[in-house]
RNA sequence: GGCGGCGUAGCUCAGUUGGCGAGAGCAUUCGGUUCAUACCCGAAGAGUCAGCGGUUCAAAUCCGUUCGCCGCUACCA
């Protein structure tokens, strides 16, 4: 017996430190869809997805909710596991960082290329300032005092491991030129190419002795395992690396494909691909990093509210309307708007127009002119041919466009068919045929015809949409034979045996009346953020996700607001800071005295329509130097969720200087 | 500032290595049909293929340039 051709494919372990959000389930069925396609297509497939449960956010985030760690990613994961249920994840395993196997086999990963020195202690050197309590390199000191409060700032050593990741930078470069589909859709390699490998990499801090919740250094005690190592490596410790057991890992790796998001791309192409080659594994044959569904908005017109919950939307569609929306509406590769209008239009046009009116319709005729039994099919005309060669076609198609993520294409492909079959109705035209007895055999046929390739279109479409191929079979009353399931079966047009009894059911996708689901949609569901909210997959926050940590909101009292020197301002010159895009630098009077200010809205505002406003300074902020300019204080605005800046002005004319209480 | 990408019918987008009169889906209008979920089928609609300038017998497709948008990155509240 041959064994199967195996197809390992994995999402990002995303960080349960929040409820999840339609973006993750977009990677996710997006997975999904292809390990049910390639296990429809007889591969042996592995399909890995779970979580990052580890770090400082997590620690902090439980000891607020006065719970462990593991106690509050137990309450997440459980979640999200009941989320990928409502979604239908056929995930053949789920990994958590905290399960206690991962943690082993990190532990030893960590081990073993510290053994071979590719991980080194050192220390993370660097200029301390104690007030800010900020490291700084020596390059970002100014005048050799703290950029941030120019004060005199020490040179400091902490403890930390290292990973050599410039040792092998060259040797990944030229991987990545030399395989061209290893890091998908190409702008991306770009990307990567220039703006992290051929300028250099520096050695990664893979280790941690700020925080507690992580996997413990065997040999160190107080440092953890930082995310890189703990997280990326999920990939094989869930395939048993380095254990006794890891036949799945000889049987599975390399993965096929890595599913991520664009923004964790460089993880996965440059720091992951390293790891592998340090352990001399091989690296995974693809990393795909797809776009986000944008949320619909700002559009002067009308702003519309937005869904994104996925569970709302799957109660009031139904599951496979969802994940055909998703899968449908946006090429893979790309950023796609997500509208409520543009999932009601395509529930409407596609599901229920022509697939699911296509399925009554053929039910219906076949109850009325042969009291519900498929009848035989009789000689072939031309017609009868054109559609099944289409139907013969189309999984090959299909395949061809799987095999390239290009799952919005795989769909227009089938809806060919479904379209090429509505119109096969129209041109033979049935309800003609029932007039006259000796065209019953022709009749049958065309019904026959009708039935096979309905069947035919829910084996296609089931990677898809796990549920509708069930109701069409069911309706076709073939639901109890297995082999017109198969993608095998679609390579004859005729399986369906005649004799059949079909049963009737109610329309599979009713229509939708768009205004009203419009109205109801905007109604219910508040607004919520979006592209950041597709950020936070894997651990891999960034420093300025760290920062927004710092910087939650608690209640003040009077006297924390008393310690702000809130001023109005009046611009009185303001011009771009040069080689800088974002940067002002304005002179503002306040009073008596004059300040400079830089202030990063050049992108909001040009220096010209500044000069003269009344503004609002914060008067006794530390001041710091901006790209070489002082900025004495700064100046406040508002900013949406789209980053859009507003000013704050005064709203009647008051004397600079005057204070805000 | 550096690197990369994009700008094609009202909307969302396809357009291989340059070549018969520029396409699809949705929406719109008209016609057909009645089996069906007011559905399906057909037809129509000219969009300076962002602007300008080149290369070529021939460019949406190659080169240069301008404008606009976006991504990554640097600098940065």
């Amino acid at each position: 017996m041959k064994d199967k051709k195996t197809f390992y494919i994995t999402t990002p372990i995303y960080y349960p430190s929040d409820k999840l959000h339609i973006g993750h389930s977009y990677t996710t069925v997006a997975a999904d869809a292809m390990a049910r396609f390639k296990r429809l297509t007889d591969y042996d497939v592995m399909f890995l997805t779970g979580t990052d449960e580890h770090g400082q956010k997590i620690e902090r985030i439980a000891k607020e909710n006065g719970v462990t760690p593991k106690e509050y990613v137990d309450r997440i994961v459980a979640g999200i596991k009941e989320l990928w249920k409502t979604l239908d994840i056929s995930y053949d395993h789920f990994i958590r960082t905290t399960d206690p196997e991962h943690q082993e086999i990190v532990q030893k990963i960590f081990k073993k290329l510290y053994d071979q020195g590719d991980i080194y202690k050192s220390e993370y050197e660097g200029w301390y300032c104690t007030p800010c309590e900020s490291f700084w390199t020596e390059i970002q000191l100014s005048e050799g005092k703290c950029p941030d409060c120019h004060r005199e700032v020490e040179l400091v050593k902490e403890e930390s491991y290292f990973f050599k990741m410039s040792k092998y930078q060259d040797r990944l470069i030229k991987y990545i030129e030399e395989h061209d589909e290893f890091i998908q859709p190409n702008s991306r390699k770009n990307e990567m190419l220039n703006n992290f490998l051929r300028p250099g990499l520096e050695d990664l801090c893979v280790s941690r002795t700020s925080f507690k919740w992580g996997i413990p250094v065997t040999f160190d005690e107080g440092h953890v395992i930082y995310v890189w190592i703990d997280a990326l490596s999920n990939y094989i410790t869930a395939l048993g690396y380095l254990t006794d057991d890891d036949g799945k890992f000889r049987k599975y790796w390399p993965a096929d494909v890595h599913l991520v998001g664009k923004e964790i791309v460089r993880f996965h192409t440059i720091i992951w691909p390293i790891m592998l080659m340090a352990l001399g594994e091989e690296l995974p044959r693809q990393v795909f990093g797809h776009g986000w569904l944008i949320l619909e908005g700002g559009k002067m017109s009308k702003s519309k509210g937005n869904v994104v919950d996925p569970v709302i939307l799957e109660k009031r569609y139904g599951l496979d309307a969802l994940r055909y929306f998703l899968l449908r509406e946006v090429p893979f590769g790309s950023d796609g708007v997500f509208s409520n209008e543009a999932l009601v239009n395509r529930i409407n046009s596609d599901l229920a127009n022509d697939l699911g009116n296509l399925l009554s319709r053929t039910v219906a005729m076949i109850d009325r002119y042969f009291d519900g039994v498929i009848p035989a099919q009789a000689e072939l005309e031309e017609v009868d041919r054109d559609l099944i060669q289409l139907a013969l076609k189309t999984p090959r198609k299909v395949e061809e466009l799987m095999d390239e993520l290009l799952f919005s294409n795989a769909l227009a492909e089938i809806w060919r068919l479904i379209s090429r079959t509505n119109k096969y109705i129209d041109e033979t035209m049935p309800w003609v045929l029932a007039k006259s007895e000796e065209q019953r055999p022709r009749l049958g046929t065309v019904l026959y015809n009708l039935a096979e390739s309905l069947r035919i279109i829910s084996v296609l479409i089931s990677p898809f949409m796990p549920g509708t191929p069930k109701e069409i079979i069911k309706q076709l009353g073939i639901e109890g034979d297995d082999t017109l399931k198969t993608w095998k079966s679609l390579s004859d047009f005729g399986k369906i045996p005649a004799g059949i009894r079909v049963s009737k059911g109610e329309p599979i996708f009713p229509r939708l009346d768009v205004k009203k689901e419009l109205e109801e949609l905007e109604k219910n569901l508040p607004t919520q953020a979006k592209a950041e909210d597709q950020k936070d997959d894997k651990g891999q926050k960034t420093d300025e996700e760290k920062k927004e940590e710092a910087e939650e909101v608690s209640e003040i009292t009077i006297d924390d607001f008393a310690k702000l020197d809130l001023r109005v301002a009046r611009v009185i010159a303001a011009e771009k800071v040069e080689k800088s895009d974002r940067l002002l630098k304005l002179q503002l009077q306040v009073g008596e005295e004059t300040r400079q200010v830089v202030s990063g809205i050049a992108e909001h505002y040009s220096a010209e329509e500044l000069v003269g406003k009344d503004l609002i300074l914060v008067a006794n902020l530390k001041p710091v130097k901006l790209r070489g300019n002082l900025s004495q204080g700064m100046i406040l605005a508002a900013s949406d969720k789209d980053g859009k800046l507003s000013l704050v002005t005064t709203d009647r004319q008051i004397e600079s200087g005057s204070s805000i209480t």
